[in-house]
RNA sequence: GGUGGGUUGGCCGAGAGGCGAGGCAACGGACUGCAAAUCCGUGUACACGGGUUCAAAUCCCGUACCCACCUCCA
């Protein structure tokens, strides 16, 4: 069996064949951090690293680099608005994605690259690509450098758009632009608006990146001229990723072999970036689910199917994850192997929704068949395992010191026992009465034949 | 104007010519002291109008509505 992607550049799901058989080079666009990380900012995270546990899962070696734009017209505004330094905000924005994405067990990647840090790489190429031709400075003394779209015959092949169809940027300031569609490789520091410490000494004067320019040098030292699978969210497509690929190709490299672009969660019908209110925020939504549910919400999606948020489906995703989760933990330490049902769904482009029928298909014969639940359990840790979604994942233990939990235990432990008595002396009033209280306090008991099980009620962690 | 995508049962969400993915919710039953959990059962959904076909949610034509991107939004 083959694994199968979408690739945007092709339209059409193709057999994926890395470029070093066993191995994957994959460069997944991260964010800019400017602002706090809403629960849209995540999915593209989540999405690639359910890609990125896959290829590891079936036998590939992967590389695996997300950068982070720290520096851009945004951050700038922001921090200014903010009276306070541009790298003190993107640094405090970094903190809280990085807590966002151990939330939701999200892999570190190989290596996180930041622009901040490859500016030598960027200069580097700008100069090859002036050099071969493909970019320019500005004459107007701005100090601005353009990559030369007219230069490039292939330019517009990723999103299949012919040059001279795309609307010229009405609101972009042509400045030194030979044409419209020109785009900055690099931006003249403003010494009248922009702080010295956001500029960096180049050979067109002091300035900064553009934004396309951080990617290409990145995912070139990290993996390579060419190398096989590029992502991002689909907005990313144009005009980043074209020009992503525009500079890299025009400077002599193949660049990316696949392109995967995951799709947005909306609200209202809307981008979530346009939607205001806090309460989509990472931190926010997991006051009310656990960060396994919020991830497996995301997971039982397709990567490249609209998400329209609603708590409702996102409660309605934790009851079944937690029918999920109920089963395996009865089994604790078993793993088994992969069912093939399971394997086609995430060979053919990372078919998650069917990769979970499959998960709640075993569940339901564990359940009904008590002699076959142990093997099953297994196979489903497995299945959970390469979602990024094993309940006994230690990644998910994260908070807590560990003493509250002993404490808690040893006066459940108690509490149980006095529960058991009353039961066994068929009060039934005072056994009552105790389930009661502690379901009010975020405890739920249930009885099983086995005796009683106490559990933290959802979302209370 | 160009490019890409969408419209599926009460809700979420797959599928892409032929036996109703899966989950949540609901209802009935089993189990339980009562519950919970679990199991069994119950649903004829594919925006609209035509067409092709033995057979269409799936293919074709047309219509409507929605969304994304078109130079620094994941």
């Amino acid at each position: 069996m083959t694994l199968r992607l979408y690739d945007t550049a092709t339209g059409e799901v193709r057999d994926f064949v890395p470029l070093a058989a066993g191995k994957a080079g994959i460069y997944v666009c991260g964010l800019t951090v400017q602002s706090e990380p809403h629960v849209g900012h995540v999915r593209s995270a989540v999405n690639f690293d359910v890609l990125r546990r896959w290829l590891a899962a079936t036998g590939s070696d992967v590389t695996f680099i997300r950068n982070i734009t720290d520096i851009d017209d945004k951050i700038l505004t922001k921090a200014a608005d903010q009276g306070r330094p541009w790298y003190n905000l993107a640094y405090d924005m970094k903190r809280e994605l990085d807590r966002a994405y151990a939330d939701l067990n999200v892999l570190p990647p190989t290596y996180e690259p930041a622009a901040t840090g490859h500016v030598p790489e960027m200069i580097e190429l700008i100069e090859l690509l002036i050099s071969k031709g493909h970019a320019y400075a500005a004459e107007d003394g701005s100090g601005d450098v353009y990559f030369d779209v007219r230069s490039w015959p292939s330019y517009g092949e990723l999103t299949h758009q012919g040059i001279d169809d795309m609307e010229a940027a009405t609101d972009a300031d042509p400045r030194g632009k030979r044409d419209p569609r020109d785009f900055a490789l690099w931006k003249g520091w403003k010494s009248d608006s922009e702080p010295r410490t956001a500029s960096w000494p180049a050979p067109w004067g002091r300035g900064r990146p553009g934004w396309h320019i951080e990617c290409s040098a990145m995912a070139g030292k990290y993996l390579g001229e060419a190398f096989d699978i590029h992502g991002g969210g689909v907005d990313l497509r144009f005009p980043h990723h074209e020009n992503e690929q525009a500079q890299s190709r025009a400077a002599g490299g193949a660049f990316a072999s696949y392109w995967l672009h995951n799709a947005w969660i909306t609200t209202s019908g809307e981008k979530m970036s346009k939607s205001l209110g806090n309460s989509l925020l990472v931190p926010e939504v997991l006051k009310r689910v656990r960060g396994i549910e919020l991830r497996y919400y995301m997971v039982a999606a397709h990567y490249r199917s609209h998400v329209e948020f609603s708590f409702e489906a996102l409660d309605d995703a934790a009851s079944a994850f937690q029918r999920i989760e109920r089963f395996v933990e009865q089994y604790p330490g078993v793993v088994g192997e992969l069912p093939d049902a399971f394997v086609a769904a995430m060979d053919d482009d990372l078919g998650t929704p069917a990769a979970v029928a499959v998960i709640h298909t075993l569940v339901r014969e564990g359940n009904a068949q008590p002699g076959a639940a142990a093997k099953l359990a297994g196979q489903v840790r497995a299945m959970l395992a390469v979602l990024g979604l094993d309940p006994a994942d230690p990644a998910w233990a994260a908070g807590g010191s560990g003493k509250a939990e002993t404490a808690l235990a040893a006066a459940m432990e108690l509490v149980m026992q006095q529960r058991a008595k009353a039961r066994a002396d068929k009060d039934w009033p005072t056994a009552d009465a105790i389930r009661d209280a502690l379901a009010a306090a975020g405890i739920d008991v249930e009885d099983t034949p086995d005796g009683a099980r106490w559990s933290i009620q959802n979302g209370s962690v």
